[in-house]
DNA sequence: TCACTCAGAATCGTGTAGGAAATTTCCTGT
DNA sequence: ACAGGAAATTTCCTACACGATTCTGAGTGA
């Protein structure tokens, strides 16, 4: 069907957010930024006193958030949050985005329509090149990075894939385990790479751009220490 | 005494550990088996009502749903379970299983160990061709095909694929879509067909058993009713 | 006569407070 | 040093108050 008819009942305005809503943003945050640290246990009812609420919204906020696997609920024992993941684990997930984001970039450049196309060029012109070293500096390239990765798959049409890449709240648990590297004017540069394979629409090498990015990403994360090698640099 | 014919009354719950847990699964058992139909709305005093309990753990049991997307949540005007995957949203959920389904396939069959054939044997054991046409008989073989293919995505050792699979809920889509067809010695013999390829550790051909069996799946479970008319407007 | 509007009430979601059961911790006795 | 037990902490559930939403039905105007 035609989108944008003149008139037509856009859904209704999100409703007044409820505090479940806030005590859920507050925990994943509190979670991203290391104040409750992995593996830590989450008190109900200090959450609670410590967020100004009753445990009954704080119990809501780690029932979803035990759904999306930010915390290990052990019965009659109370929650903790997920440890970080293990090289294994990050191995494992690395392995999960190259299956389906190179597919995702690619289906992307088949069937992205105009206002696609238009979102990712918005959000490669409002990213900067790293200003600082400061924390939140890398968090909002971070969470530049995450809004690209999550627009690329939504713009490859399936909405199974998007929500798959989204429920592994990988950017989150990278960030976790290393907030202060992997992400600098490599990233950005391949990020344009793919952005401008997309717009070509040129399947084969935005396919190819996202699996050089993410191999990239894992070679040099999974790698921090050892200095052995420069990277072939292929994005 | 566990029927689970559709409509039938919902019964009082035998408190194991947590009423939560058991209230989950009890929600979700209402979803599948049309109690609870599709789009209607789920009342969260009528079910602590209805199953006997407090409204507390009935929220945290639809938090949970609400993030499985089983139910959705509309603020302040409570939980309605999700409508029924239209003919696009099978098409993506197939799409979907076609893009990790057939890679776990080969995984498996390159890498599962002794103790991971001899499951994959054991379920294999445990089915029996259908006996009869009664909904207990279509439920038994949907747990067999569900549990089938929860096995491959384990058996290729990948957590991230496994879950991605398991998240998708597609058994419960698909079945909750109908429950009466689908299900046969077809399936049971491509099941096979995958299962001696894992066993005889050839990758190529149990990635081709298995996107051959979702292709069937698919073609015949998305062509019920219309493959005369071939749907020129309505989807 | 019909359609529309608006007030009132019932219904339901949301948050709070409190009590029962279980676990953990710490102390004591041997 | 180790086993046993009681107090303290916490989880889990229930019961209740408040607010928003929706339904009902009477009233008004065309």
């Amino acid at each position: 069907m035609s989108s944008a008819a003149p008139g037509a009942t856009i859904g209704r305005l999100p409703r007044r957010q409820m505090l479940a809503d806030d005590v859920h943003e507050a925990i994943k945050a509190l979670i991203m930024d290391h104040v409750l640290e992995p593996g830590a246990r989450v008190s109900i009812d200090g959450l609670a006193r410590q967020l100004g609420v009753s445990p009954t919204p704080v119990r809501e906020a780690l029932a979803r958030l035990e759904s999306a696997e930010l915390v290990v609920k052990e019965p009659l024992r109370g929650y903790r949050t997920s440890p970080l993941l293990s090289r294994e684990q990050l191995d494992d997930l690395y392995e999960f985005r190259l299956l389906i984001e190179p597919w995702a970039a690619a289906r992307a450049a088949e069937h992205a329509d105009a206002e696609g196309r238009e979102r990712l060029e918005a959000e490669m012109r409002s990213c900067t090149t790293p200003a600082s070293d400061t924390y939140d500096s890398y968090k909002a390239l971070a969470a530049h990075d995450t809004r690209f990765h999550v627009l690329v798959a939504e713009l490859a049409g399936s909405a199974q894939v998007r929500r798959a890449f989204e429920r592994t709240h990988c950017h989150l648990h990278i960030f976790r385990l290393h907030y202060d590297r992997g992400l600098g004017e490599q990233t950005l540069s391949e990020h344009r790479r793919i952005t401008r394979a997309v717009l070509d629409r040129d399947p084969v090498a935005a396919e190819a751009a996202m699996r050089a990015h993410l191999e990239a990403a894992c070679y040099e994360r999974l790698r921090p220490v050892s200095e052995d090698a420069g990277g072939p640099t292929q994005g």
